[in-house]
RNA sequence: GGGGGUGUAACUCAGUGGUAGAGUAUCUGCCUUUUAAGCAGAGAGUCGACGGUUCAAAUCCGUCCACCCUCACCA
């Protein structure tokens, strides 16, 4: 037997002592006539007609007083005070009455009226138990002052509330909020890409090789194949085989997974929606983007603007575009767009940028864009025009070999989506990955592999295409007004305990 | 990885070397319209883990673990 504690083991008694009664405590079925929230929204109607209505829940308050309790009943539409008097619902009821405990399931038969402190509630006439509960919730208690709810003993330690989301959602309502933000924002990527008469495409997540942006992939194992399988790190590769294989609008939303470092705005998975458009480019991306969100923003904010912990942020169309270098030069003074290695080495040096072997010019003018300007970045903004250097998959720009048609989006100081117009001169692509290959024999463990299916479906021809990338998690931390992704994510990676 | 912080009952937290505490929750009794119900009583702890100092450690020291903040890293 289980070394229990004291209140485990009451209310596995409990258990025991309804089962002696002929109980069954975890019955097969369940009959409800109305949700709560339908209760509450024809108040009076039910008031008056007396009708007999059944409810289902969880019991989540207990005021007992002799021969009458009060609890309250939840589901999920909402919270209702039951009145359960013994000679209402008879002496064997109201045994079994006696013997439930908070979080309990239950199933409440009787009718509505009002209490003589003015409270809506249902006049128990039978009370039936659905589902014990052998675990005592946290107790948290709500008390009304001036017209606000003050909240005690909440459950608000931030390890458990991960750890034990569910907990969470049942005692911090507000939480839940979130992830019905999340679904809508995710619901309205769908219906705005499918109104603009994109397809859902579903493509691999375990791969013989992973591509598509700069991160170490999860590894895994197939057995019967007796292979290595790598957990993808982006959709890209895919896609474009299948702008290749002829669709011209597709778009995924799913999880990548990426070996890397976490904090308030990494989790190892995260989920993004890419988009592929064949015969568009970098500018039809940044529209699409700038349509896609204010979308969304209207659909599930219902404005244009949101108040994001103080900034108001706007996302009335257009958005700033600006090039990268411009934007250096705005805010540092200082003129990369010669990519003279030396230069732009020392001025890292002299700002405390640290610079690595596999380090070029490219890499080095984003590292100063990160540093000085990334953070300024609050409003809607697409930084455009990236070094070719750091964007392998990306097309070059027609004036410029050092630079390529690539923006990424920045609102609030962080990177929001990715987008180019894509590289499809297959024998380019090609010079582009070997590139990457010896940055990788240089120690560069997040530089892209050679991937030689990929290449070989570009030199069968691609279209010139536009590619888009959206973090999803990112979104709704904005829309939701949280700071850390760990509150979107209904179970965020933490270490095992113990 | 660096720096800072937190970890005590189911929950929220007090407790700076001398018998482990409070409120809520739980249990018992009273209570047939309460609502943070009330009154009276009771039970409940590996003080994150391990080691050390001490007559004596939740408390001091060391190591480790988890989480938070911050910096670094990270497309």
């Amino acid at each position: 037997m289980e070394n229990l504690n004291q209140l485990l083991a009451i209310r596995r008694q409990k258990l025991q002592k309804l089962k002696e009664l002929g109980i069954d405590p975890y019955p097969n079925r369940s009959e409800r006539t109305h949700k709560i929230k339908e209760l509450w929204e024809n108040k009076d109607k039910f008031v008056e007609s007396e009708q007999k209505i059944v409810i289902t829940g969880r019991l989540s308050g207990m005021r007992r007083q002799g021969k009458v309790g009060f609890g309250n009943i939840s589901d999920e539409s909402g919270r209702i005070q039951i009145f359960v008097r013994k000679d209402n619902v008879g002496e064997d009821n109201y045994e079994v009455f006696k013997l439930l405990d908070l979080g309990d399931f239950v199933q409440v038969e009787g009718n509505c009226f009002i209490t003589k402190m003015g409270e809506y509630s249902i006049r128990a006439e039978k009370v039936i138990i659905l589902g014990k509960s052998l675990r005592p919730l946290p107790t948290v208690k709500e008390k009304v002052i001036d017209g606000k709810k003050q909240r005690f003993d909440e459950f608000s330690d931030i390890e458990l509330r991960y750890r034990k989301r569910y907990l969470d959602l049942l005692l911090n309502p507000g939480i839940k909020k979130n992830f019905e933000i999340r679904a809508k924002v995710i619901e309205e990527i769908r219906s705005f890409l499918n109104s603009r008469n994109f397809m859902e495409v579903e493509t691999p997540i375990l791969q013989p090789l992973y591509g598509g942006a700069h991160a170490c992939p999860f590894t895994t194992h197939h057995n019967t194949l007796n292979i290595d399988l790598y957990l993808r790190i982006a959709l890209e590769l895919y896609h474009k085989r299948l702008i290749v294989g002829g669709f011209e609008k597709i778009y995924e939303i799913g999880k990548n997974f990426r070996n890397e470092g976490m904090d308030r705005t990494h989790n190892p998975e995260f989920s993004m929606v890419e988009l592929y458009q064949a015969y568009a480019d970098y500018y039809d991306m940044m529209n699409l983007t700038e349509d896609m969100i204010v979308h969304i923003a209207k659909e599930v904010l219902g404005s244009e603007t949101i108040d994001f912990l103080g900034k108001d942020i706007s996302f009335k169309k257009p958005w700033r575009r600006a090039s990268m270098l411009d934007l250096i030069k705005e805010e540092t003074g200082f003129d990369a767009s010669d990519f003279d290695f030396e230069k732009i080495k020392a001025f890292c040096d002299e700002h405390k940028i640290e610079i690595k072997s596999t380090t070029g010019s490219g890499k080095l003018i984003e590292e100063i864009f990160g540093k000085f300007v990334e953070p300024k970045l609050i409003q809607p903004t697409f930084v455009i025009d990236f070094p070719k250097e750091v964007s392998p998959l990306a097309k070059e720009k027609p004036d410029n070999p050092n630079l390529v048609e690539r923006f990424e989006l920045f609102i609030n100081g962080n990177e929001y989506g990715n987008a180019f117009t894509e590289l499809n001169d297959p024998l380019d692509q090609r010079e582009r990955l070997e590139a990457q290959a010896k940055l990788r024999e240089m120690g560069d463990a997040e530089a892209n592999v050679v991937d030689e299916d990929f290449l070989e479906a570009l030199e069968y021809g691609m279209p010139p295409t536009g590619g888009l990338g959206i973090g999803i998690d990112r979104l709704v931390m904005l829309f939701t007004g949280n700071t850390s992704i760990k509150e979107v994510i209904f179970f965020p990676q933490m270490k095992p305990e113990e």
